[in-house]
DNA sequence: GACAATGATGCAACCGCTTGCACTAATGTG
DNA sequence: CACATTAGTGCAAGCGGTTGCATCATTGTC
């Protein structure tokens, strides 16, 4: 049986209080009573129960983050700057993985509710509606979607999407499939809209695919009858899974399709031929996010939009097209 | 202000022990006062304060998760089959990265123990000896380490190896290189006794490496100076980048070399050439995990040792030796 | 030397929920 | 019909902390 506050207070010789202000407040208790709870609480193996201490502060000093799938190696360097960054702030962040579903994220959030000061949800899958209908119950920061009247953290996709789409025209490509992600994906849709949005390059839009790499493997065939020379992925899995569907039908990345995939994980940079992508920056995500939410909590949250920039990444994965 | 226990109590005109056992011993209730209930809880959104709930009953239906690294694509199976099985046993699992980093393992482990009913130490980095102390304070199953006196999940890497190794050798390999994880890796042990104990083979053990992409990229040259023609890697990780790095400096494989990995990862099978490695079976450790952690929590806990059977899976990256 | 300010500690209520025990009314038994 | 069960509910004491307020020396001030 773990060593409680009483215990402490009763080989110290004070009360309860005084051993309590010496954790949570020490500058009001006597630098040498102090420094005997100290010792005692060390002797004891006392360690302050942070859900008991949550029952009356309201703070738990945890945090929730929650994500679609976890096996996306999107994910990962954010929760990583996330937990990093939130430890220094002395928070703690768990993880839960949705598994793609909204049943299993709104359950999700709804445990988390009273064990966290706040939640982390990146790319939900969950209505916008049923976001804001959450929200009243625990503070949210939302990354990679917008969702109104909440604090949110955005990459510029459109840019980044701007970007591989300039420099897929200028390396001479007129024709260029876009492969989409998920139906209810945010980013999904900011990259059809951008790419509509460009002049003078022919459009076809390929999906909606599962945002892996069989989601571009099993759309293979259908890009090369397409006829594009240009190819923008959903992202990095998908472009690899893509790219390798080519290879297997005889079809030489970048010689007769280019491919541009989104997110610049560790994997392209391993391809062959290694990817030209779209950077996210992840990890800054991670840590802005960790900030707005802290902030919300504190505060009671201003629903600051922050937007995070892109960037391109040229490697061997496009060229020029084909006279 | 979310609705309070009392709340109910009081809207529902019963005491609140009587909303209390609604709730958590609904056969103690009459029916009708139950449905009355548990209406009107649903009308005032209430919802048991599981952190309240478990400062009275010691059982916070939280497991804890922790693994070194998440973003190796080895854990995401594991932590996916972890949760899907708590779920169906009412439980919820948090994940937490130590980043490789002892010392935050430990600080995790400890910010853990109030606030989850066990723990699942996956390839932990801590020392016997400290996870021996630690598993005073809370339940704990340990993947892929052997700690006696503790419920452990291994994967049978000897048995693992030792087919990889007959493969090998199988394909006229004689001279094969070992190419070993992070120091204190158990994994890596456990196939270095099996490479040492296998007769008739000429073996280099070169490491250790870091469990990654970069970890094979970095010894690509060690390996061909090694004179080897077979390889097994401490994990598909490293093997793809050991094959990036051979492909750079114009050794094929598997002409030149055969490779095999470790895990069989997704991104094995979309390599190229696609990979030949030791299948372990980490949905099936998940869930043995979480149900010895749940057996230790509630009988106080057998020290049952489970052990995982694994197999080859073999692909393109293994081949005849030369003549 | 009287009095106010200050610092350190104790007291006790409370956070939201559970649970052993006591109590009442309804039911079953001979 | 007396009595033992049993079902349903209320009571109140916790679980392990925090915190506003009261108390009591000390110290400083005029």
């Amino acid at each position: 049986m773990a060593a409680t506050i009483r215990d402490v207070a009763q080989a110290s010789g004070v009360h309860v209080s005084t051993v309590s202000r010496t954790f949570s407040a020490p500058h009001l208790v006597n630098a040498e009573t102090r420094t005997r709870v100290l010792a005692v609480a060390e002797d004891l193996g006392y360690r302050p129960n942070r859900a008991a201490r949550a029952l009356t502060t309201g703070r738990t000093h945890n945090l929730g983050l929650i994500v679609a799938d976890i096996s996306n190696p999107f994910f990962p360097p954010l929760i990583k700057a996330a937990q990093a960054h939130a430890r220094t702030r002395d928070y703690h962040v768990f993880v839960a993985d949705t598994d793609e579903d909204p049943l299993v994220e709104e359950e999700l959030i709804q445990t988390l509710t009273k064990q966290v000061d706040g939640v982390l949800l990146c790319s939900p899958r969950l209505s916008n509606r049923a976001i804001e209908r959450l929200h009243a119950d625990v503070p949210f920061v939302v990354v990679n979607r917008r969702v109104k009247g909440m604090p949110t953290v955005l990459m510029d996709v459109r840019y980044g999407a701007r970007l591989a789409i300039d420099h897929l025209t200028g390396l001479g490509h007129r024709r260029i499939a876009l492969l989409s992600g998920p139906s209810g994906s945010w980013t999904s849709k900011e990259m059809h809209e951008t790419a509509a949005a460009a002049g003078g390059v022919d459009l076809v839009i390929i999906g909606p695919n599962a945002p892996t790499e069989e989601g571009g493997l099993a759309v293979a065939a259908e890009v090369i009858a397409s006829g594009a020379t240009g190819v923008l992925a959903y992202n990095d899995l998908v472009a690899i899974g893509l790219i390798e569907g080519l290879y297997e039908r005889g079809v030489q990345v970048p010689a007769d399709i280019s491919v541009v995939g989104v997110d610049d994980i560790v994997a392209g940079r391993l391809n062959r031929p290694k990817l030209t992508t779209v950077a996210m920056p992840t990890a800054a995500a991670g840590r802005m996010a960790v900030d707005l939410l802290l902030q919300s909590v504190d505060d009671g949250g201003a629903a600051t939009l922050a937007t995070l920039a892109t960037s391109l990444v040229v490697r061997e994965s496009t060229g020029q097209a084909r006279a």
